[in-house]
DNA sequence: AATCTATATGCCTTGACAGGCATATAGATT
DNA sequence: AATCTATATGCCTGTCAAGGCATATAGATT
């Protein structure tokens, strides 16, 4: 029931951050094409070329894409785990968030009248 | 398999951005517990009041969150579908993800010969 | 080894955003 | 209506991270 202070915050933090900023969010959903080298990721997604590489390697530092050496290329290339460390955090709140609900339904027939939106 | 240069930038976006700040992912932590005030929440965390209602704001706004009024307090709870719909961007990855893994299996045996880890 | 292509890195500038704090607003209580 | 509690808002400041650009590094090609 309660929360310390300074939770060691969960690993999805970092994932949550990296994947917030709205240029790393498009690189991850082109990768799901398949590995790309960091050419074809700028090209497409109309990146310059640094930063490009730039958050590549915030992606890479985050565990979010791993990279293959292939030639002149890199190929960089999505990784499943941290994608199944969010859904676990989901799946936690699926659950109590259900629950949660249907409780709610009944405290808000008690107490709510008028709800505020902007 | 072409990825336009400016998608609309899927709902999940905002989301993300949304917890990806460390106090607001603490509060929505912390609101798994059930609808809680301003005043409870800013004690529980050690946060300041006000940042506490500005950080709620952008939750709201977000829809992470909804609010009731309860006499001289408003209690904030969590919405399940925002969370929902993250779920549901996870689970086009988890599929494509595992065929892109399988196939990666192959890609990494021919191509990769010494991985570059830092 | 010189050069070309592909990628990474460093430096600088700028904008967004979180925190601090004072204050405004809203409801409750007397 | 005066005051008290709970919450929101506005302004200011500092920080941090993303973009731009020049340049360094690495592998390939001649």
């Amino acid at each position: 029931m309660e929360v310390s202070g300074s939770s060691p915050n969960s690993p999805e933090q970092g994932i949550l951050a990296t994947l917030a900023e709205p240029n790393r969010f498009r690189i991850v959903e082109f990768l799901r094409n398949g590995p790309q080298s960091v050419g074809r990721i700028a090209e497409t997604l109309q990146l310059r070329q640094p930063q490009t590489s730039k958050h590549l390697k915030v992606l890479l530092d985050a565990g979010l894409v791993g990279v293959a050496a292939d030639g002149n290329h890199r190929r960089y290339f999505l990784r499943p785990e941290p994608f199944r460390s969010l859904d676990d955090w989901l799946e936690s709140f699926r659950e109590s968030l259900q629950q949660r609900y249907d409780r709610l339904d009944n405290y808000l027939q008690q107490i709510q009248q008028g709800e505020k939106e902007k």
